[in-house]
DNA sequence: AGATTAAGCGCACGATCGTACGTTATGCAA
DNA sequence: TTGCATAACGTACGATCGTGCGCTTAATCT
């Protein structure tokens, strides 16, 4: 069918083909996501494709928009309810291992995989990626500064350190169960946190 | 000059395209290293290029190679002479850090870069990585379950879930660096693994 | 000295890349 | 009903991709 000029199914070609592109971009990066292979995928012709987004540039911030927006409903929905400071910082974590555990791409977590392909490049991407990472770490921040005013975590805590080593051991997880099968990977990152924040162990 | 016999010649050629394709791929990704601008950058040409190692992937699995064995030199070597177990672990941990704050590669830690491109897709190179990989989780392994028998760590000691933790608090050092330019992540990476093993914390 | 080997070059190939152009077909507003 | 905006198409472009082939040239061996 050529052109249909009904705005609405545009905005679902839109969704498809850029839901398309995190799939594809999953298991061999983003940027092997080539306009060409897309088409072939969604079953479109390339400049059908690439008219939706003028430029590729702009459907891989699309794609990176979709991974954070996923992050955000999957992990920070889930627990912006919880009480400020440490309950609702364990809350996220918990909910963090498992989204990164089972992201619902099939080549594992797009979002640390953009994260160690554009970390060092130049361009819009890498805006992008800084300005989506920044935000979840501006709230994981949150919550430990008030876990300190509450007390529930003591006065000397270096934030900074720990906002580190939350972000390693989530970012972790994808790749250990990919590469080495590791089925536990959620646990052991989830129990390196309560380690990292200093809260006893605990069976979940 | 077009065509010296020389076969040691010939290896100084080979070994200078691998650092190169090291230090682009270190930039851009693996997959970005690509014959022609390999061969603006050691100013040959392409066919002389590729001609060294016959096909692309020998390329990469040679590049992939170059990284285990700077890896090896720079970590695995200095801290071997240390007594087993708690010691040569936390030596190990010392080198491993500062290593992955500087891999002496322009744009960050290789080896955590290929890690994450590869962990999901088939292949030569994923079966290199996963060889370079569990070869150090081996040696990690096997000073954790010393420490345990010597009892300088506590015999219910989660040796995998341990190792997890370390390689995440590692492989993050590069991306903490570049992205939000933080210059203490070797020491956060550091005192994450202090905490992660379970020994108190300490200036170094 | 002559023969052999191989490094590196130049060139060409088929494929695929991102993008631009003009065309066709459709839905919506006037 | 007519006219306009636009989704999607087909086609084509210049670049660049990895690779193969034949040649030149220099180092090594007999």
């Amino acid at each position: 069918m050529a052109g249909r000029a009904s705005a609405q199914a545009a905005l679902e070609t839109r969704r498809s083909v850029v839901k398309a592109a995190a799939d594809l971009a999953s298991v061999e990066g983003l940027d092997s996501v080539t306009i060409g292979r897309l088409a072939e995928i969604v079953q479109m012709s390339k400049s059908g494709v690439i008219g939706q987004f003028r430029t590729k540039e702009t459907l891989q911030l699309e794609t990176v928009g979709l991974v954070f927006s996923d992050f955000r409903t999957r992990v920070w929905e889930t627990v912006k309810r919880f009480p400020r400071g440490l309950p609702r910082l364990l809350a996220a974590c918990d909910a963090w291992t498992e989204y990164a555990a089972d992201p619902g791409y099939p080549g594992g977590c797009l979002m640390t995989q953009v994260t160690y392909d554009y970390d060092g490049r130049d361009g819009a991407v890498h805006e992008r990626l800084l300005e989506g990472r920044n935000q979840w770490r501006e709230t994981l921040r949150a919550d430990l500064t008030a876990a300190v005013e509450t007390g529930d975590l003591p006065e000397d805590t270096d934030i900074e350190s720990v906002v580190f080593g939350l972000e390693s051991l989530a970012s972790f997880i994808s790749p250990a169960r990919l590469l080495h099968g590791d089925t536990r990977a959620a646990d052991h990152a989830y129990r390196g946190m309560r380690r990292i924040i200093g809260v006893p162990e605990e069976v979940r």
